[in-house]
Formats: structure tokens, sequence, C-alpha cells
RNA sequence: GCGGAGGUGGCGGAAUGGCAGACGCGCUGGACUUAGGAUCCAGUGGGUAAAACCGUGCGGGUUCAAGUCCCGCCCUCCGCACCA
């Protein structure tokens, strides 16, 4: 960019202006009303840098909150940081071992925050920063603590011994909707979501929240979000919940001991008198194929693996033994992933319990420990248990015929047939429809007591414990007399050490820490230890919009009257990626929070806008000698130097990031074009939603539009200051209504957009379009000098441009929050433009006295037509058939018919 | 396989069933300039001398009229995926 640019030199005098006279929102406890409105964006991590995945929900937040404010409504529109995490305590190690003295991960973070307020600041936005949270800090995580021993009252935080997912570069472990699969060498694997390293099982004692207890009311939820969330995000949501209608089914399986999995699987004789008879339960959606259970299989992981062991055969024993450590080393996903399904058979039988039939018993590796950890399976209806049929030379039994019409071919040798249809060979239900099947057998099983509907969800309880320092610590003491004992209310917070050190081992760093870890029992007072756990950090973020509502209250983690004064957020803006975890969490802590007495809704996100991502082309370099990614300048001189042809060269969309050298520094480009015009670039590259590629030169449209705004109201000022009032009876030429038009569809524009989908960029278009008129104006009406008082025969001409500057700057003002404000001012405003009141737009300036119509002869155009916007009916038909280019098309042909919509369009249909 | 989003000029993108391509970038020509990678003016879907005509992923359909609605496909991106 050139040196001699002085435009836009008031910026920073403006957000000076503001931070000098902003007023805090509102906050009065009470009911929550029309005026009141809070609008959030997800907070951020603080890296320390503030990219465009900031910059866009941020600017498309702040434009919507000024608008409101100007509508007269009371605003909150709160910022605060996702401090705890891993990137900083891994930069601090990095630091450590690069030798560096007095790092930590606080001061880091702390650094971090500071450094991207002043760039938050830089664009102009409208923070309330009075209520800035940083989950970090004790007056926050007290709260995050406070919640969690609320959450154990209530048997919603407990601890278990479980497998969970290790990352080992972590060092730590991570929820399983922290896990992603990763495809490398055509092999999928399961990777960290932070750092992609595959994760390994690990049995371990965690803390766990118990959200499956909430599934149905975080599913049934979704209904009411249905309109005012993305489908994409409700629809991730069911499918991660996994609600699943099926019938329990009781068999009994027969304990023997001495039991053999080897050989020809033969049921045993009538009465052994060492069988012991359990029940096994199994989950299944098809019970109309009950009938066609060809043999059960269990998950390796299932209880009922120890008790068989203790029974069977030596050689029996070693393999299930050694098939089950197999399988158990690989992550649940892995195991998914193979392609072969194995298994072991047990030598155990169980009884079906419709038809009696006595049938065999394998631990597979295909069942999970879903539902109750054990599958009926029946190899003609159920494509995984065909293939294991199959491979096992297991038998298959048709049970399902294609119901009446269907042209399904059925070959259950070949295929398992899993569409429903009519049963056959079943018994008493032989002749039902598989719909009528499936509720006849739960009622039946249920009245017989052995099993009946159930419900499933695939949803798990969440494992929060992280073997890392730092985080928020898990406010618990382990005592060995009395065991697991909560840190009373009264001693919160638990504080995290500053003196700690947070190299990694895969220990919790704050074992090594005696002054934390020893404390006296509360409930004995003899010698105990703490929890030396810290907290995922989605637990701190599941609230913090809450704490906004009362940010700085130190005696409650928040006034109930002030949070309903507030919630439910009225818009809450963030990225896609968080469709999942962050906002399943939240609302579930929201659930929990209504639960307790703490808020008045159930649901924390009344409206949820998921903003798309601004990513960059990547240029990679392929040649003998290298492959790696490269800049822009990088790649110009090596193609230059002729080191790389252009075909060497592979251009991708991809997310900005460091590693790939694809990125743009939007504080860079504020320095260079100004706040206003990289805000607008961002909100006129497309709607929001979409994802959208950085193209440096896409901000030279902005950054014209301006600068032309601003030249040409400088130059018009003496046009349109001190005018006289206007009477009513003031009569405006063509030209003057012409632009009265664009300015009151600019107005209208604007305000539908703010009030519905937000396509901002229509807007910015439009108020491009109300510039480009002015000049126009300007340039036709000859205007020039100042206004010669009363009766000045310009007067209404300069009346209309006054109006039009008027407009554009109040409508522009959320956008180009600085532009606005300068123009405001240079032509005229006393006070801010802030604090004029949002435009309306007058709905005679919105009709055109002439107006142009296209007519068509049979739907294709062939001419226009100009007439009175009063024109009747019969006079459009006339005008229409008048015009010369449509006459030579009728011609010759029966006019048929003859379409007029008014406003719209003329048909003329000739045959 | 399941779920979601999307496919419109050279590019980003506009279009309550009613003139497809608003607005912007780029490009072409011109003006002003010592200069132009500044600014201003004009033009810019293909096609034609001008028309005609052809154009919103493909094929059908509804309609006076379809990018938009219906049916059947293709392709791209994202998420989930042995959940019985």
């Amino acid at each position: 960019m050139d040196e001699e640019r002085r435009f836009p030199d008031f910026e920073q005098k403006w957000q000076k202006a503001w931070a000098a006279s902003s007023k805090p929102a509102a906050d009065q406890p009470g009911k929550k009303t029309d005026k009141d409105f809070y609008i959030l964006s997800m907070f951020p991590y603080p890296s320390g840098r503030l990219h465009f995945g900031h910059a866009l929900p941020y600017t498309l937040t702040d434009s919507i909150a000024r608008y409101k404010r100007m509508c007269g409504c009371n605003v909150l529109n709160p910022m605060g940081w996702d401090a705890f995490g891993l990137p900083a305590e891994n930069a601090a190690i990095e630091a450590v071992r690069r030798g560096e003295k007095n790092v930590h991960p606080a001061r880091m973070t702390y650094d971090s925050i500071e450094a991207m307020r002043k760039q938050m600041n830089a664009f102009g936005y409208s923070f309330d920063w009075d209520r800035e949270v940083y989950t970090c800090k004790p007056d926050y995580y007290k709260w995050t603590q406070w919640l969690f021993l609320k959450m154990h009252e209530k048997g919603i935080a407990y601890r278990k011994k479980a497998r969970v997912n290790w990352c080992p570069d972590c060092k730590t472990t991570l929820a399983n909707e922290q896990v992603e699969t990763h495809v490398k060498d055509g092999e999928d694997f399961q990777a960290c979501f932070r750092c992609g390293t595959p994760v390994e099982p690990r049995e371990i004692d965690a803390w766990f929240l118990a959200i499956t207890k909430y599934a149905d009311r975080l599913l049934s939820g979704l209904d009411n979000l249905q309109k005012s969330w993305p489908e994409l995000v409700t629809s991730q949501q069911r499918n991660w919940i996994g609600r699943s209608e099926g019938v329990n089914i009781d068999f009994t399986i027969e304990l023997r001991a001495g039991a053999s999995g080897s050989g020809p699987l033969k049921p045993p004789g009538e009465s052994d008198p060492n069988t012991q008879r359990e029940t096994l339960t199994v989950f299944t959606t098809r019970a109309d194929t009950t009938f066609g259970v060809t043999y059960v299989a269990i998950a390796p992981e299932h209880p009922l693996v120890d008790r068989i062991l203790k029974l069977v055969d030596p050689r029996t024993h070693k393999r299930i033994t050694e098939f089950v450590k197999e399988t158990l080393n690989m992550t649940e996903q892995d195991r998914a992933s193979g392609d072969e399904k194995e298994g072991v058979a047990t030598g155990m039988f169980a009884v079906n319990p419709l038809n009696g039939e006595k049938i065999p018993v394998f631990v597979a590796n295909y069942v999970l420990m879903y539902g109750t950890g054990a599958v009926m399976a029946v190899p003609a209806h159920d494509e995984r248990d065909h293939e294991f049929a199959r491979e096992y030379r297991l038998p298959m039994k048709q049970v399902i015929k294609p119901a009446p019409g269907s042209d399904d071919e059925v070959n259950i040798k070949q295929e398992a047939y899993t569409a429903q249809g009519v049963l056959v060979d079943s018994g008493p239900y032989t002749g039902s429809t598989s719909a009528e099947a499936i509720a006849r057998i739960g009622a039946d099983l249920k009245s017989k007591q052995s099993g009946g509907p159930v419900v499933n969800y695939k949803l798990r309880d969440w494992g929060i414990s992280r073997q890392r320092y730092w985080g928020c610590p898990i406010p618990m003491i382990h005592c060995a007399k009395c065991g697991v004992v909560p840190v009373p209310e009264s001693d919160l917070p638990v504080t995290l050490p500053d003196d700690v050190d947070f190299l990694p081992t895969g220990r919790s760093p704050l074992t090594d820490h005696p002054a934390f870890r020893s404390v006296k029992c509360p409930t004995c007072g003899a010698d105990a230890r703490r929890d030396t756990d810290t907290m995922d950090t989605f637990v701190d973020s599941s609230w913090y919009f809450l704490r906004y509502t009362d940010a700085r209250n130190d005696k409650a983690i928040f006034d109930p009257g002030k949070a309903a004064r507030w919630t439910p957020v009225d818009l809450y803006v963030g990225g896609r990626e968080h469709a999942i975890l962050h906002l399943i969490y939240a609302r579930f802590f929201n659930m929990f929070a209504h639960d307790i007495g703490l808020t008045a809704h159930q649901e924390p996100f009344a409206r949820l806008y998921a903003h798309g991502l601004i990513q960059g082309e990547s240029r990679r370099v392929v040649t003998d000698e290298m492959d790696r990614y490269v800049s822009e300048d990088e790649l110009q001189r090596l193609v230059d130097a002729g080191k790389v042809e252009p075909g060497q060269v592979v251009r991708r969309i991809e997310k900005m990031s460091k590693s790939k050298l694809n990125g743009a520094d939007p504080t860079t480009l504020v320095s260079q074009y100004g706040a206003d015009a990289l805000r607008l670039t961002i909100l006129f590259a497309g709607p929001a939603e979409s994802d959208s590629v950085w193209d440096n030169d896409g901000i030279k449209g902005p950054y014209n539009f301006l600068r032309r705004w601003h030249d040409l109201a400088l130059s018009a000022a003496p046009l349109v200051e001190d005018l006289p009032q206007m009477g009513a009876d003031c009569v405006i030429n063509a030209a003057s209504k012409k632009l009265r038009y664009a300015a009151h569809v600019l107005v209208e524009r604007a305000t539908g957009e703010f009030e519905g989908r937000f396509a901002l960029n229509t807007v910015i278009a439009k108020a491009m379009e109300l510039v480009n008129e002015i000049r126009a104006f300007i340039a036709a009406e000859n205007l020039s000098g100042p206004c010669k008082g009363a009766a000045d025969p310009t007067l209404p001409s300069r009346w209309s441009l006054a109006e039009a500057f008027d407009i554009l700057a109040r409508c522009m003002a959320p956008f180009a929050p600085h532009t606005a404000e300068e123009l405001w001012h240079a032509l005229g405003g006393k006070q801010s433009v802030f604090e004029t009141t949002w435009p309306k737009a007058d709905p005679a300036a919105l009709v055109l006295d002439e107006i142009e119509l296209p007519v068509q002869v049979n739907g294709k155009v062939r001419g226009t037509i100009r007439l009175p916007a009063t024109a009747d009916k019969a006079t459009m038909e006339r005008l229409a058939l008048e015009n010369e280019n449509v006459k030579k098309f009728v011609e010759g042909k029966a006019i048929q018919k003859l379409i007029v919509v008014p406003g719209k369009i003329i048909n003329v249909v000739a045959r």
C-alpha cells in the first residue's frame, strides 16, 4: 500500500471518544423485555493473535449490536477469555525446553489477552468490557468449581474407572467428542482433535458428568430450536445423542463348567447338574427378527466374559483371553474401522425366550458396549451378523419376507435382507408386519418379564478429568477413611498454585506439588489428598454466558434476577466446529442451572448463527528436492529463478494457518486500510454463514467506497450546510425523487437484514449504490456554493441531498462506525451518530412516479414500457401492445391471454 | 452407508415464481497526467454488423412465466459412521 495514504486518519480519534463516553448496559434484575438484547459471539482462546476466525464473528456481532443500540435497545455484547487450556501450557513447556527462564502459562495467557484486546479495540468493536471474564482467574473458576460441587451433590458428577482416550503427545485424556477420525496412507485411525496424534486407550479413575441423564431433554429441546438454529447443528446434535427405540430381550444363558468353544457347536444335553442359569439381556431394534437368531454375541468388555473365563476349559480360556486382550488394546473406534469381524466361541449356549432354541454365545469384536453390550445375531437380516456368520460358517435363518407389492429380491445366502417386511417361520407372529411384530413382541416380553421396549442413546457421560496443569482444579478430596469428599463450599476456590513444575510426565503436575496435594479431610480431619486432576476446559466455557449477566458478583455465581433480565442469549454467533462439543455441553449446563433454580429457561441460546470460515489459498511446491508450503512471494522468486515449474505447485483452499503460510493478518490490514475498510470487506465478501476465501484485492472495493463517500461528503458539505427547515408543501423534482428512493431502499434493506437473515453484503451493496446515486445527482443538479436562504430555488434538491447523506451515515454506522461518525459530524451532526435513532423508511419515498415495466411475449422479454406508477391495468395493456418490438413478435398471432402483474411484468401470450 | 450444505460470468456474489448476473473485483477503451499499480468517464455472460438465438451442474415435469416449485440423476465440500 502506498506511503502517501492519508485516508482514513480519524479512526483512533473516535475510538478514544467512544471509550470516554461509553455507558454500561443497564442490568437491573427483572423480566426480560423486547428491548433487552443479549448478543454474544463465542469467546476466544487467547492465542495472542487475532485472526480472521475472530474478525468475522466479532465484526458481525458488533454491527448487529450497534444497530440494536440505535434502535433503542438495551444491548449486552460482552467479551471474555477461554483462558485455560493446553496451547499455553504446551508453549510454556517448549519455552522451558529451549532454556527460557520465568516462563509460565499464566503469563503467556495474560500477555496474549492484552495483545488481543488491543487488536479488538483497533477494529472498533463495542464490547461491554466491564463484564470481561477470564476463565483462568479464581473469581471465575471458583464458580466453575461450585457448579461441579452442585453436580456432585445431585449425582451428576461422579467418579468411575473407565477406559478413556489418551493422547500420548498432550499426555492427557480426551472426551469421546474430542477424538477425530484421521486418514493417513489409506488407513484411518483415531486422533487427538488438538494435535492429531493417534490416541490410545487407557484405564483410569476419572470424574464424569452424567450428561446422559439429560439425553432426552437435550434431544427434545432441539425441536424448539428447529427454526432458530441451523439444521446443520441440530441434526448433528441429534445424531450425536443418537436415540434409538428398541427392545431388550432376556436370553437365559447356561453357564457350564468345562465348556469348550472348540469343535462343533452343539448344545449340551438336558440337565447338566453343573449348569448355572443367568440372564443375558440383548438390545435390538429388530425384535421382529427374533425367530431368526442363530447365535448371540457379546462385547469383549462385557462383564459376563469374566464369568465365562472361570468356567471354560483351558484352551478356550486362552483363546478368549488373547482375543479380548488384543481387541481392547485398540481404541473403540479403531476397532470399528478394522474390516475383519472376528470372534471366539465361548462354548456357552443361550436360550431364545421366544422359541426356546439353544444357540451358541460368541465374544465378538464388532459388538460394542452400547445398549447392553450384547446382541442377538440374525445373519439373514443384518449385514454385520451376516458377515460374521459367513466367516464362521454359522447358520442363517430367514424370518422376514418382502412386504406385498415389494419387488425386493431376497437371497440370504448372498446378502442379508435388512428391510422390514412380513414375518415367516416366526411362530405366533408369522404373518405380522415387522412393525406390528416389534410392538407385539415388545409387549409380550414385558408381560413375561423377560425384557420389553427400551430407548437407548449413543451419547456417553462426559469424562472431564485431565492430567494437566493449566486448568480448573477439581474441588474434591480423597480421604483414606471417608473416601471421596467434596471441598466445602466455604473453602472455594481451590486455587491453582503458580509454582508447579508443569513439564509433562504423564502424571498430573499437581500430584508433585505437596502443598497443593496434602490437605486435611473436611469430614474427619485426617491427612488426605486433593484430587490433582484439572477439568476439561470445555467445562469452563459451558456456563460463561451466564456469568456475563452478573460478572462482578463475588457472593454468588450470578444473581438469578440479572440472568433472567438477559437470558436466553438472543443471538449466539460462532463457528460450526462447535456444533456438537461446546453447544451440547453449554445446553447441558444451562439445563442443570435451570434445575437448581438459577435460570428461567432450559435453553441458553434462542437463536444460533453459525458463521463460515475465511480460508486462504495455500501453495505447496512438490519437486524432487522439496515438498513444502511456500508463501506467494517465495513462490514468485522460485519461479523467477527457474527452480520451480508452474506444474509443480499445488494450490489449495484451506483453513488459514501459520504452517501453511496461507494466512492474512487482519491487524496488519487494519493498519493499512483502516478498520472500517476491513470490517466492510469481511461482511461484503458474501453471506457470513458461508465459507469464503480471503483475497487481498477484495478490500479495494470497500476501501474505495469509503473513500468516495468521504470525499463526496466533504466536497458536498457546503451544499447542505445551514439549510432552512423545509415546509410540508415542498415539491421535489424527479432527480430528487430518484435519490430519495435509493436512500429509503437502503433503509428498508438494512432494517430487513438486521432483523432477519443478516445478509449484510446486500446492505453494503445498497449503500454503494446510494453513493453512486449521490454522485450522479450532484453532477446532474449542478449544485454549487452555499445555500442562499429560504428563497434559494435549489433548496428542495439540497434538502434531498442532505437527507441522503444523513441516511447513509446512519445506515452505515453499524458497519463502518468510524467513517459514519466522522462524516456525520462533518455534515453538521452535533451529537454522536450512535446517539441518533435508526432511520425509518418513508413509504412515500419508496414509490416512484414513473416505472419501467418489462413486456414479455410468450415468456420472453421483448420490450419495456415506461408509465406512471398509478397507471391502471387497461393503460398497461395498451402501452404494452403499442410497443414496437412487442408488436413485431405478436404479429400474425392471436393473443390468447394477457397477464398483467402490476409493478412487475406484462406477459402477452400469443399463438 | 447415514445426515447436512452447496453447484449462477474470468472471480466474490445478487435475484417475495415475474427483465438472471444487483454490488464489488478483474478486464477493455477513453480522459486527466512528466508518470500511473492514483483518480474520473464509458463498456463488459456467450453470440451477432445488428437482430435472432443460447445461457443458473444434467434429464424430465408443473406454470402465461422456473436459478427459484415437483420428480429422477451427477458432482463438490462438511460432519457421523459396525450404535444391533
